[in-house]
DNA sequence: TTGTAGGCGTTATCAT
DNA sequence: ATGATAACGCCTACAA
């Protein structure tokens, strides 16, 4: 067993107060960079620590002063859901914030059996988390309505239906599809149709909601089987899209919005494999902004987000509300930025007009 | 400052113990099952713990006990390598096994300007946590050779160059890539390219090493150009396979094995960009099994693993370790599944012959 | 400016 | 079978 002190127990203020001739108490005022010490101690009891590898042990410092300074995240329990391509990357940002202030991430999963609310309440209870960052979050959901009761700062990526009262950090989402809207009715789509996701997943129903509504506003055409729900992955996005496609040529859409890139790409590939061309006969636009929508062909318009930035900025969010408890809450909606590329073209585009974008 | 409890303190064994009028020790013992507690009063303290809402403080049993029972995971640091679909699984296996035997997973990030051996070392040096797992090693690792020295029971995610003293767990990338070209030589391809990743990756190195045996082994043959290493993305993937397709039709390969699934995409695209068919030009096929790979068209042939159960054994591997220090290094080799589908058929199979797989 | 002493919540070793 | 008592490592009045 080998440790970074050269022999016996691990380094310790009662064995640098012994080493210095000092009390422990002078150590650990030394160290804490009280204003009551004077110069040359501290810099000597701060050199000796260095040198003898001190480092104050987290279970003490916390049971001595009463804090935690541990963030709990619950991953997503959606194992169906293979690989949520955004989960990295915002534990990422948000331990990188943490990291910034010498914070920790608990990260936990919910075993079978058990719920999410389970899980979180053991992680508060037994006071292994000071706050909490939850993500992927539904219309209604249980782990806010339980953190919002317990008094524990929290702070939600995404919204619920009522977020008035608590603190989140969202991509305006409704916004986004809107935004989406205006711009294939600008370039002329008339017919446009949507592949929803999740209706429980509130990032869903508000794309759902800004599509329906920019529809009605901007005069767009929903055609019966248009807005399909459920569409949450790249398979079950093939089969919606063909039967899409199987609506009559009339009225069939010339434009297809879809709740993610995985479903996009999904969709673009029935529509390869009817022989239909992408960006030609029906343009297609996703969400999120994934690497693999550049090397599709063709290249697929999105709304893009960063989800290393989110994290970070949930990160310092919660670190806020953790560190000063009066503070109120605060809600930060950022907006996706559509970002062209060759999957959209005005309806009726030949082959050799077709947008170049990558 | 708000807690969980409704009102006043944190429950804990002290205020327990006058509740009942027993004394600390008791209420202890009788809470962790020790065999010297009369059945009455165990029951009697159990029912009053739950009744009270009474969690066990980690930070003090932690110090009391001088265990940590949490383990560590550092996210990987590449921010250009947008979301690994593979880490959100790994870590909920991680984090699934390790919550069922109540440890926790603490998940940090590398700040700019430090190295993960940086990080590593705070958080062993400050006793957060007691073990560790790391992922996406690479053939010489800096984590690897700090942690064998240290004295931190680890396991790590795949294995170095010098796999001997210590305890992983990882596919059999090379075996992998030898029965994909076996698969291809039966199938009567001869002429077979191949993707590669980041050399200094020892997963994508393993694999290169895999192709180059068995087409030596196997009568092969290995054109100019044919193996195209650093692809490690989509978009690189498909600028790679521009170039494979621009070698002459007598000399251009008739199969393309790609590091991952994400790489095969990029090239698949590419094949059917430059008017080609993918499993009747050019077969493809890709690792890792994701999704995806059943949704795009056609469907991708490709070596499965489950990074999910890969999480779970990591768990239970580094448990062994924490728990039984005197346990050996365990080593622990996969096989990954060969998948048949669509995208892979023999040379010049017209197209009425395709594959249906799916 | 430094030392002393008590406490954070839990566990473990003695007695009883 | 239970009750004292002393750790665990650190922090923080308060005293000197």
């Amino acid at each position: 067993m080998s440790r970074s002190t050269p022999r016996n127990e691990t380094m310790s203020i009662a064995r640098l107060a012994r080493h210095l001739g000092l009390s422990e108490g002078t150590i650990s005022r030394a160290l804490n960079n009280y204003p009551d010490i004077a110069e040359k101690t501290r810099e000597r009891v701060q050199k000796a620590a260095r040198e003898l590898g001190y480092r104050p042990s987290s279970s003490a410092r916390r049971l001595a002063r009463g804090v935690i300074e541990t963030i709990g995240f619950v991953l997503p329990t959606c194992r169906t859901q293979h690989s949520d391509p955004f989960l990295a990357e915002i534990l990422n940002g948000l331990a990188t914030e943490l990291a910034l202030h010498d914070w920790d991430l608990l990260v936990s999963a919910v075993p079978d059996g058990q719920n999410e609310v389970d899980v979180i309440d053991r992680l508060v209870g037994s006071c292994k988390v000071g706050g909490f960052v939850i993500a992927r979050t539904r219309r209604h959901d249980a782990r806010v309505d339980y953190l919002r009761q317990s008094g524990v700062p929290f702070v939600v990526q995404g919204r619920t239906d009522d977020p008035s009262d608590y603190s989140w950090l969202d991509i305006d989402n409704e916004q986004a599809f809107i935004d989406a809207v205006s711009y294939l009715r600008r370039l002329g789509h008339v017919k446009i149709a949507c592949l929803s996701g999740d209706p429980t997943m509130n990032f869903a129903w508000q794309r759902r909601s800004g599509y329906l509504h920019a529809m009605a506003q901007q005069g767009g055409h929903i055609g019966v089987g248009y807005l399909i729900d459920g569409i949450t992955d790249a398979v079950s996005a093939k089969d919606a899209t063909n039967r899409l496609l199987s609506i009559t040529e009339n009225d069939r859409p010339t434009a297809l919005l879809c709740v993610t890139d995985a479903v996009a790409i999904g969709a673009m590939q029935a529509i390869n494999g009817a022989g239909l061309g992408v960006g030609r006969d029906i343009s297609v636009m996703g969400f999120d902004g994934l690497p693999i929508g550049q090397a599709v062909h063709p290249a697929l318009t999105t709304l893009h987000q960063d989800s290393y930035e989110i994290g970070r900025e949930a990160g310092r969010m919660v670190l806020g509300l953790c560190t000063d408890p009066s503070s109120l809450p605060k809600q930060t909606l950022w907006q996706a930025k559509l970002t062209p590329r060759a999957s959209v073209n005005p309806p009726g585009t030949s082959p050799a007009q077709h947008n170049q974008g990558g």
